[in-house]
DNA sequence: GAGACTATGGCACTCAGTACCCTCTGTAAA
DNA sequence: TTTACAGAGGGTACTGAGTGCCATAGTCTC
């Protein structure tokens, strides 16, 4: 029934239009009772995204069983899950988001759709960043960059018009952001050449009189990658 | 007029709520016609937000005659801006922040207006990165990062009631956007202890034998904050 | 078969937003 | 003084989204 409504209505709104089509079409198309539309969808805006509440409580679902050690690479992980959704029909995706540019109305319901994507981010970066200090600034600043990188590779891979593997590019749209914001772990993170070979080696040397003068010398190839030099310093410094 | 339409809908949001408020309500308490409400406004959504409008053009004007040696100090700069005009009205500021908590209309009604800020900040930066690899990324990753930094420390001068001055918060979130994405200048990067004093002195040791063997060795105090610690690498391995 | 629960349809209503046309006022040309 | 014009504001009627309420039909339970 959903599905049949969903689908009446997304091939009405590509022959007319979606503000040229009324909830009246889309019913007699596929029908069924005016009411009934608005059992299944609490807007009109919402036929035309009918798979993201699941995705959804997807991502929060896999947030909530996700490895700790990783934050970040958590809700990258996560932001994933909504490129899955689209790459998994190519080509509605590409209409709808021919449709979506259009249709000031969608740009701005689909904002609020990625809003809540953000702040389920944001929310479990929070929980492992802590509330204190800059921790739920950080939460939010990664996640807001999370989303972003994610949206820039997807809409690449949209305008392509759904050619090819929508992962390579976003992939390296959220590795941009892992290099400054978070440890990328190695199944993830290019390997750079050099850095295994001769890692960076963190060595603590007492200085001065009280702990806080105590002096960090660290040693690094050049060309080793940012990343990996913060990285090392966070572990010998400790996070400050 | 536009005055007069637009403290009546905001008196009477406060009084009933935005929803129990139609625009007849409005009209009649501004004492106009129903139809001059929508000449000056396209949408009952708009009375609450009124000076928007005015302030992307102001943020688009200093764009574009910003310095260009620093693009992401000239964006959190046009941030500000925004910050400012909230600065401006804090009552007003803090009874709308409450009003569009609480009406999920104007919520998705903000967010549209927050992604024209972020739009015009990352058309900025894109043309200073280039179109070409990935400057489209980056911009777009770092407008996201300003706007939710700024967007941090302005909620946070908000729920306090508008007390005290919001423009600490906005810098400190913004300087944290700047350490990862941007080189700090001295006016906004905070004076970190110990660091002023003994700078971090890095020093670049020839070593092996191709260019891309040379080791740096660096030197920090413990305690040093990290985008200091940072910085002084990337002047000296040179951004990579 | 009575009662309860769920899915669906129908009807009437509110209200945002728009199209069209009206009046009024001030201004400038004849 | 009259006429022509322009621009601000007002009025009316309409479309269409979204809601509340009730009726109906199928289904499950006891």
């Amino acid at each position: 029934m959903r599905e049949v409504l969903a689908q009446a209505a997304f091939q009405l709104f590509l022959e007319r239009g979606f503000e040229r089509t009324t909830v009246d079409d889309i019913v007699a198309r596929a029908g069924v009772g005016r009411r009934s539309f608005f059992r299944y969808f609490p807007s009109k805006e919402d036929a035309v995204f009918p798979d993201h509440e699941r995705c959804l409580a997807e991502m929060t679902e896999f947030l909530a069983v996700a490895d700790d050690g990783d934050p970040v690479g958590a809700v990258s992980d996560a932001a994933r899950i909504v490129l899955r959704m689209y790459a998994a029909n190519p080509e509605f995706s590409v209409q709808r988001y021919r449709l979506t540019r259009e249709v000031p109305g969608l740009r701005t319901y689909e904002l609020s759709v990625v809003r809540r994507y953000e702040q389920t981010l944001a929310g479990h970066l929070r929980s492992r960043f802590g509330e204190d200090g800059d921790g739920a600034l950080r939460a939010e600043v990664v996640a807001a960059s999370v989303v972003a990188a994610h949206n820039n590779g997807l809409r690449l891979w949209l305008r392509s018009g759904g050619e090819g593997d929508p992962e390579v590019a976003v992939d390296h749209a959220l590795a941009l952001v892992r290099e400054v914001w978070g440890r990328p772990t190695a199944s993830t993170a290019p390997a750079a050449p050099g850095a295994s070979a001769v890692p960076a080696v963190p060595l603590a040397v007492s200085g001065g009189g009280d702990g806080d003068g105590e002096v960090v010398v660290m040693v690094a190839r050049k060309g080793t990658p940012m990343w990996r030099v913060v990285q090392q310093i966070e572990a010998a410094v400790g996070e400050n």
